[in-house]
DNA sequence: CTGAAAGCGCTAACAG
DNA sequence: CTGTTAGCGCTTTCAG
């Protein structure tokens, strides 16, 4: 292979190292004639500028990290196609670590990342995560860190969520509006420190309704299929089963339908069912699954413009940002429009 | 911040530079004391090595590329997942390349990966891909190549890949066996160098149903939600419309459950449906989608596997492997097991 | 066992 | 306009 380099052109051109750098970054100092030159011969040796010999000099990556704890999601995969489509366009490369809801793991990554190795970060945290430590050893070390969905409650970074308050409100008085009186909503295990919008905006939602918010009406699911799956029938099997589900994240869904069916519950019109979720096999299923759908995409390649802007200033802790975007109640059938009279009770 | 270097711990201890970088990778001629003495001040200092300074001097980046033509596809969200799963744990980076199935796009990425970016490259060729000029570029840099499930025919280089040819002839086998007589394989767009042992075994299988393998069988749906589903509506709504489909990707499922919907046409009774999907989502539609199901993650985790295997080596071009995975024919009920005599022919 | 020194390939300041 | 030079932070001979 005998990699072609900066020496290696200069001497095929009698120049100097100096100069061909110079002329390759299109240097107005150099004359036109030996740019024409040295870029023809870049290209016929197909050259190609080692990033880390540059990166080390400009102590500039050119790459970011996206930390997230899920692919196999839609939201993340999407999430991961706005960034990456950014990141694209701007030049930059885009590093991926699984935290798996771990924050161990978490704690690991970024450990890795303020080394030099990345601008900055895109990250969306684990359930687990109890403490900002890491992030903060982050950003002292001067890379900044934005943070996209999962945002932690303190955390002084940008933000870019949606408004979880608000759509965990509205779908809550939807169903509430449907005339359920047993709404449960099914989150994913405990989440200790991260920013839990939703479950307020459902509390006050259910408060309004005087419909009593003991804690039975949060069901934490444990991050693992079969336990979760165990979970819900035991929910679904119960003597006051709900008659209206919540899901916080698209993977709940799918156990949800698999038992009514099992159980033999009419989804719709015994149990109703909204779930936060982008996927596009929504439409299909019958009954049709009413979302709070995220604009996922769209929030991916927001927090990557966000994070780019905050690298092209030196001081990484000015603007902060935090953005706010909506998300839309899709309803379908599996909790349909109706206007019951809302004073049915007794 | 004031990044703390080896410079700075050697100065710290009184020690050089030279003696602090072997004490950190545990060298045998460094004193067991001097070791802990480095030891306990890197972590005091919370030092941690420059990758790319690294990187630069033993003209490896411990880094890999992973491109794909698209994230959000049950498919490929589970690939990487395993991919990265296996990086992590080898302590590998992973950085992610979409190319929106543009060959263009690939070419652009590949560049960027022969100049030391990366150690090797993981990758599912775009739809477009035309010539393995790009490939070639890059071997020749002795980076070493893996393909996982989109290859192409004639590039030497590794492959993991599932029993494309098997599984598809094992559907259309299905579909003929429950007397489809007007089977229709939807495929995404034209794929000229791409290996296709699916529609390879859904022909074989029709010929020896003598069922006439006109060119109408092959159904080509272009990059694109909306064409797609014209082409797809156009296809349903023909006077000859098919009574059995093989759709070559999981996003094809979505348009026809809905078309059919809207035309009223019944799946299963009217028209048989099989899917090339990894979705979980298969089993909860109505009704349940048969599909071939490929071992997504598994397929993620052995390409890695085979890449770091292959930069264990010096040469590259060693120990070409083709490993094919069995995936399953999971059968629901939009094309449910039927035992019909199977020469009800005329 | 420790130190000195030469670079990996590139950039940027400074001279000429 | 071009060349020289001094590193970026690390690894790795080779001496001592």
């Amino acid at each position: 292979m005998s990699q072609v380099n900066l020496q290696l052109l200069a001497k095929e051109l009698g120049l100097s190292i100096g100069t061909v750098s110079k002329a390759l970054r299109d240097s107005h100092e150099i004359s036109i004639e030996t740019k024409k030159s040295v870029l023809d011969l870049a290209k016929k040796l197909n050259y190609s500028p080692n990033p880390y010999a540059s990166s080390l000099r400009r102590k500039r990556s050119n790459t970011i990290a996206v930390i997230i704890p899920e692919v196999a999601d839609s939201f993340f995969s999407l999430a991961i196609k706005g960034i990456e489509e950014v990141a694209q366009q701007k030049g930059y490369h885009v590093l991926i670590y699984l935290t798996y809801e771990s924050y161990e793991k978490e704690q690991k990554i970024l450990e890795d990342c303020k080394n030099g190795r990345v601008d900055g970060v895109l990250i969306s945290v684990s359930i687990e995560t109890t403490s900002l430590s890491h992030i903060d050893e982050l950003q002292e070390h001067n890379i900044p860190v934005v943070f996209f969905d999962r945002t932690l409650e303190k955390v002084t970074a940008s933000k870019i969520t949606t408004d979880d308050f608000d759509s965990a409100y509205k779908a809550t008085a939807h169903l509430v509006n449907c005339g359920c009186k047993n709404i449960v909503y099914l989150s994913i295990a405990d989440m200790l420190f991260m920013n839990n919008n939703r479950i307020a905006g459902f509390r006050k939602a259910l408060a309004e309704a005087n419909l009593n918010d003991d804690t039975k009406q949060i069901v934490n699911c444990p991050n693992n299929a079969a336990s979760t799956y165990t979970t819900i029938k035991h929910l679904l099997s119960g003597e006051d089963k709900p008659d209206g589900i919540i899901a916080s994240v698209e993977k709940l869904a799918i156990p949800v339908y698999a038992i009514c069916d099992e159980l033999g519950i009419q989804i719709s019109s015994q149990l109703k069912v909204v779930c936060f979720s982008t996927t596009a096999y929504a439409q299909i299923l019958k009954p049709g699954l009413t979302t709070i759908t995220q604009p996922a995409n769209e929030i991916g390649k927001i927090a990557a413009t966000v994070l780019f802007k905050s690298l092209r200033k030196a001081s990484a802790s000015a603007d902060i940002e935090h953005i706010v975007l909506p998300s839309e109640l899709q309803i379908r059938e599996s909790a349909p429009e109706c206007s019951l009279p809302s004073n049915t009770a007794d």
